[in-house]
DNA sequence: TTAATTAAATACCGAACGGTACTAATTTAA
DNA sequence: TTAAATTAGTACCGTTCGGTATTTAATTAA
């Protein structure tokens, strides 16, 4: 997994997957599948260890709305830089990668990415019946713009922007929540 | 530049540049260089044919900001389905394909990304003098917000948002300026 | 102790990659 | 018309790719 979110699946080769599990090129096919197969594994790993414990802490009623937005954003964040941790999101890393045709990875990818949208506008939705939220709101329109909020992240510090930056555009974003 | 844009860097090969350009491949090289300085040349082309036009529009003073703004976003989205275009920002693509390491494209994509930023900047903060804009904005953590949000458009156009959705992410987008 | 079975690792496959001698055609100069 | 120079095109180079047949080692069964 950390080899493909660093290096994206292009950049990794069956070679560097060898060097970095240990296990011999005919094993990783047999234990795993192909390197697609394998990306998928990667990403399957990464929903399970780092976006689902996400959206249950999103979707927990006990913190307020704009405090559980500004948790998941920049959790993404701080897998950006220091620690050994890759940069960005791997699903929307992913993203840019693969999804130029429709093949089963890029569907399974627009799936992760409808169900991060799904989890953030079930917690909008909460959040606008118990009067969180403006009665108002476009809470389809916010749930899509939050789940985009990461890629912006991505993009911004890949190109160099310091975190304070990137939690100034943070706040930024939250104050596109219609509170009144 | 359309098969780069299309395919990203390295899906794409030396042959289907020989292919859609029509030259053999020595000329290729004679002509524009290696793979890796075509693909500079392609983004150069871009930077002069979609994204500078784009950047002199926002700039124009005649146009208030909040519709400039709008504009620039949605330019980026109307670039992504339909007509034979490819989809997205060819920056922010490369940006996700080829900033993993500090070679020389993603030092060059780098100082395009901040090129974008500071001219949301500078009209942020005319936008600022003239009134348009509360005096207490932060126009610095705005600029990287707008910027980023081309990557935010893409992403989600990439997971199969239609364009109905995409023009609501934008306005939730605009609605992060503080006019007060 | 020996035979059968499973696991692991080496060696190798065809294909595609980026890049370049080298040859053929065309144009310019004489 | 012939020779020199420039262009265009073919064929090929070494490497690396994803993937697998084959052999060696280790384990289990008898």
């Amino acid at each position: 997994m950390q080899l493909y979110w660093d290096k994206g699946f292009e950049r990794t080769s069956m070679a560097d997957l060898v060097k970095a599990t240990g296990m011999a090129k005919p094993g990783l096919y047999a234990n795993l599948g192909d390197k697609e197969q394998i990306f998928q594994k990667a990403l399957e790993h990464y929903d399970e260890t780092v976006v689902s414990p996400m959206l249950e802490k999103l979707l927990s009623p006990s913190t307020p709305l704009k405090e559980a937005l500004r948790q998941s954003l920049s959790g993404m964040m701080h897998s950006l830089k220091g620690s050994g941790l890759p940069m960005g999101c791997f699903v929307i890393n992913s993203t840019f990668e693969c999804s130029r045709e429709k093949d089963r990875i890029s569907e399974y990818l627009a799936q992760m990415n409808a169900k991060r949208r799904d989890a953030y506008l079930e917690r909008l939705d909460h959040a606008k019946a118990d009067g969180e939220l403006s009665k108002g709101a476009d809470t389809l329109a916010l749930a899509n713009f939050f789940t985009g909020q990461s890629a912006a992240i991505g993009a911004m510090a890949r190109s160099g922007l310091p975190l304070s930056e990137l939690d100034a555009m943070v706040e930024v974003a939250l104050s596109a929540l219609p509170e009144d």
